[in-house]
DNA sequence: AGTTCCGGCTAACATCCATTAGCCGAGCCG
DNA sequence: CGGCTCGGCTAATGGATGTTAGCCGGAACT
């Protein structure tokens, strides 16, 4: 029916199996039942097929954050919440999330600059949640930055690497991470 | 002196910053100081600088794990020397680690199939390192499998964020993040 | 029934790119 | 000195690709 969802799914799978570059509109095309030059009918472009993933990516994944570090005030919990939030984005939207930090680099000025800004926040988030737990003498570790970017590298990891038919559920991925996100901050309880 | 030293040098920071395919073999002559054509003089073609790079940067990492494996019994120590050459070589290589990481897919088949068996076996190592510390009751994880990919994905996160200039040394960023690798599986000293 | 418009299609355009062919100057070898 | 080889260059080849133009069948509305 939405000839535009089946589009865009269509391109995100070929987008994470063979990259931004390498997909051709006549893929994408051959993929949904049509030649590449239908597709404009429906599409303003490639390259605004690849900003509306990632910046529906990016949005989601900070809409995520805010929740999660609204539901509690112990530092702990905190990023635990936030990191089960971060994983189970990385493991739900494994494409998405996978495309999205893979070809910021293809992405284009006015939306690539913006998905930076994006990215930057998210990060920083993250960062503060790790030193509000060292200065409340909960987490320990040298060097926060290094800390929140292994928390969020962890995430990275679960889209290049997640199926939804593996042996390991979602809930289970999730739970696990956040703990390791826990453990490596050296949360004491 | 060593054309074909420069040239690949010159491919490998192209290939990093925009990517293999969106690099051409006009930018990587400018790079060096000549055109396009005339790469041919030294380099077999395209697809081959991209194969020299990820072979030997998959076989410098199992060189680095055999070495950090054979440097002990003691299971912790044996994974905290194997994350550290790990994470070293991905910050002092970064530029092939990342390469290395994100451009498996532009690889051709004789040697991607060999580059992803190569990988196989380094990820192979790292969860039987995972196994051991658990069958001898010094790690505690759900998954053995999961911990050695969050171990691995570390890794691959330093590469990208990683700078010589940056404010920490290497030395740092590879004891922090070994450290992280042993509160991450549970070690119990 | 006539008309409109949606959503396909093919053809054409304008590039761009890896690679090959063939030329040529300069330094080295005999 | 004369030729050979090295390593550059330009031109050409052969193909791919995003996008535009324009055609056309059929469904839907009046």
């Amino acid at each position: 029916m939405d000839r535009f969802e089946d589009i865009r799914a269509a391109a995100l799978e070929l987008f994470t199996r063979q990259g931004f570059r390498a997909t051709t509109m006549a893929d994408i095309g051959a993929a949904v039942g049509m030649r590449g030059p239908s597709l404009y009918k429906h599409v303003e472009s490639k390259q605004d097929l690849l900003a509306r993933i990632m910046t529906t990516t990016m949005e989601a994944l900070s809409a995520g954050y805010r929740t999660a570090v609204a539901s509690s005030d112990d530092p702990a919990q905190r990023l635990r919440r936030a990191t089960e939030a971060h994983v189970r984005y990385h493991a739900r939207h494994r494409l998405e999330a996978f495309v999205g930090n893979r070809e910021i680099r293809s992405l284009v000025d006015p939306h690539r600059a913006r998905v930076l800004a994006l990215r930057a926040e998210y990060e920083h988030g993250f960062r503060e949640l790790v030193a509000d737990g060292v200065a409340a003498g909960v987490f320990h570790v040298d060097s926060v930055r290094l800390a929140s970017y292994a928390v969020l590298d962890l995430g990275m990891g679960v889209s290049a690497w997640y199926r939804e038919d593996g042996e390991l559920t979602e809930d289970a991925v999730v739970w696990q991470y956040s703990t390791f996100a826990l453990r490596l901050v050296g949360h004491t309880r």
